[in-house]
DNA sequence: ATTATTTTTTTCGAGGCTCGAAAAAAAGAG
DNA sequence: CTCTTTTTTTCGAGCCTCGAAAAAAATAAT
């Protein structure tokens, strides 16, 4: 049940979406700002000045926006960088980024490491990622806000709760407990995510045209990920982060998958699937721990040189993918899909097969106006995911607290 | 954007949720409200006589529930059934059923006919739902409340506006625009909506124990259709009714699907295919249009009393749904399944393979949580649905109009 | 029969929020 | 230096919800 409306709810609901214009607009003025969220100018005028009291909100300096109009000049209002800082940590692959950033979404301090993510244990895992964080605010200035939030995006399943890592191929270890761990150690609350809905905040966050009510975001790399948003949400699972487009059947019982199934998209579209059909071994392989970069842009373009295995094995890549988008294009109807990570590099030896099974779909009727981007390199997307979803958070549970929020399960609708 | 909430907003949610929580309740007293919607005794009490000032609620009389308690009893109040009434209209194949409800929900007339969807044109269609719902109205008393609302439920694509038919089997004409005709021959708002969709509707108000926050609903029938909601709302797709379960690719470039493309789930568990299947005809062989009930049920008793080709037909069509529900699983977490339509009586027969398929998929370790509530018959179903659905709307846009409707694409979060 | 107790519902004043109108502020135009 | 234009602030009005107290309506006790 949606609970009742208190009349108290209403100023913090304002005050969120006030934080919420500034920090989509950038340097915007009150009348802006009134104009965006439909509330009156007066009221405005009262929450941003509550908002700078707080230091929440500042004044940009007057004279830096060349008005060049008649009458009073507008006043840019912009998030103070100094309210708060939030920390954004990308653990992948035998790799490691913690960054801080500030309120206004600015990165300050970035610390990278390379742990040997496959054969540390877990608590190993657990400490490496503690003491990158423990050297990032080591190294933090004095003057910065307080550290208010912390996400950690990792390749995997990761819990509903946000709590935990319930499953990762960068480990053989499973449910480890991040969150409680890092909020032991550093007091501060933090929320582990699934790298591509990481993926997903970020595209959203920078081209909100395309990117806004449903649309997918899919990793290729080793394994498949997928990012799902629908109605301008992120969706995750009632269990977990939800999402598994990798491992939707492509073929019953088909190909031998890393998680153990047969038939999964990623036992057809996985670097190691591909690697695995290029070599001319069987689909039911073992498949490989992990294909290094080079050797799959070596494969990528002896595809695209001459008509052999590697074509064949990009050209069943893309055939997997295709009909999986054209069963959620059946479920969610045509939508925006980005294509991240080293595989979209490829995505021109991927793309025609693809197409060709999309066309086989009930969103084949659409083939021609779905455009995919491309984005080769996903590590600063998560990055730039993570903090946006710390800095949401904050925005919305801190400076503008206890606000109504929608419980799942509306009343009669 | 989220546009902001207004003072007088607040007024209109409190009083949607007061109706809401009174339809949800039955005979709830004002005591009971608050504590459902958080909301003070007092705002409660004004709330509630503003309603039955408007003859939206009504107390019940006196002395009906006996209170046995010490102190003051509790007032019931529930809704004013003449407050207004909505038509329901379930339009299938040969087969049209049209109802008066009345704003307590309760059926006060039907009107059913057997029209010959098949060989009718798109315009007869569309005049022998009018005709129903004349005929409805004529037989309607002076004293029931206005008609507010129509909403009519076809197997189907309907649009994302639940403006028109996109495409039905039960009929070969395609985007009949059913709520234009309607709304100017009555001038009552209507909306068309997907069968499937209205059994997700009535199962989530019949039982919101079980179906609440992420639940599918399946039509079994010879087609192959979807309900789906997913954070307790009803998922329809950007452009039309989505959910199309039934052509998600079962096996790439596998049986003739109806829709012409092949591989469908549909073409191997919609009741055309099972009954190609046990005829020992090709996977290609052209669909029937359609096959009788007693047929179905003669090849279920056939499969159940020898393995032979009726049962290996049965097992193929638990496969293909189960590996469907595997992916569905896949991406939104194993949850509630409710099988409807009168390919669930035959349940027993599908259901070993149905089985044996999803625990190859990664909803698999779930297998044994999995239950599926079976319900032969979908008609009261999608009556019920349509009927809720139309209340649904009298009660927020109509009796509490103007509340802040969240709009599509939440500010940052 | 009357009083006490309990529970529900209504009443009433207080406090808080947003709004519109008017005033103030801050620039360019003439 | 005054007029015009635009933005921002101020101020009173009008709602809404809330808590406390009062009223209402029943049972339990004396």
């Amino acid at each position: 049940m949606t609970v009742g409306v208190r009349h108290d709810d209403l100023r913090r609901r304002n005050r969120a979406m006030v934080i919420a214009a500034v920090r989509r607009a950038g340097q915007p003025s009150r009348t802006e700002i009134a104009a965006v969220t439909g509330l009156s100018n007066s009221t405005i005028s009262t929450i941003s000045a509550d908002l700078i009291e707080e230091g929440i909100l500042a004044q940009a300096k007057t004279g830096e926006t060349a008005a060049l109009k008649r009458g009073r000049p507008q006043v840019a209002l912009g998030l103070n960088p100094r309210a708060a800082t939030v920390v954004s940590i990308a653990l992948s692959l035998n790799s490691l980024s913690a960054s801080l950033i500030d309120y206004s979404g600015k990165a300050i301090i970035h610390d990278i490491s390379r742990p040997a993510t496959l054969t540390m244990t877990a608590s190993g895992l657990v400490e490496a990622v503690t003491a990158a964080v423990g050297r990032l605010l080591a190294r933090m200035e004095p003057d910065h806000g307080p550290v208010l939030r912390m996400t950690l995006a990792i390749q995997g399943i990761t819990d509903s709760e946000a709590r935990k890592l319930m499953w990762s191929p960068i480990t053989p270890h499973s449910d480890i407990q991040f969150a409680n761990a890092l909020e032991t150690a550093f007091g501060i609350p933090v929320t582990v995510e699934n790298d591509c809905n990481m993926i997903a905040v970020a595209l959203r966050g920078r081209a909100p045209d395309r990117y806004r009510d449903n649309f997918f975001t899919i990793l290729l790399s080793n394994g498949i990920g997928m990012g799902l948003v629908l109605r301008g949400e992120l969706f995750t699972g009632s269990h977990s982060s939800g999402g598994e487009f990798g491992h939707m059947i492509h073929v019953p019982d088909g190909a031998q998958c890393r998680c153990g199934r047969r038939g999964c998209i990623e036992a057809y579209a996985g670097n190691y699937a591909i690697f695995r059909h290029a070599r001319g071994e069987s689909e039911y392989a073992q498949p490989a721990a992990d294909i290094d970069d080079a050797t799959m842009l070596a494969l990528a373009a002896a595809a695209r040189d001459h008509d052999g295995r590697e074509r064949e094995a990009f050209r069943k890549a893309g055939e997997a993918i295709g009909f999986g988008l054209g069963s959620l294009f059946a479920l969610f109807d045509p939508a925006p899909v980005a294509i991240v990570g080293l595989g979209s590099s490829a995505f021109d030896v991927i793309e025609p097969a693809l197409r060709d099974a999309i066309s086989k779909t009930a969103g084949g009727q659409h083939n021609a106006a779905i455009s995919f981007d491309l984005e080769p390199d996903e590590t600063p997307l998560i990055r730039d995911g993570c903090a946006r979803q710390a800095l949401t958070f904050v925005d919305q549970d801190i400076f503008a607290p206890g606000a109504a929020v929608e419980t799942a399960g509306k009343a009669v609708a």
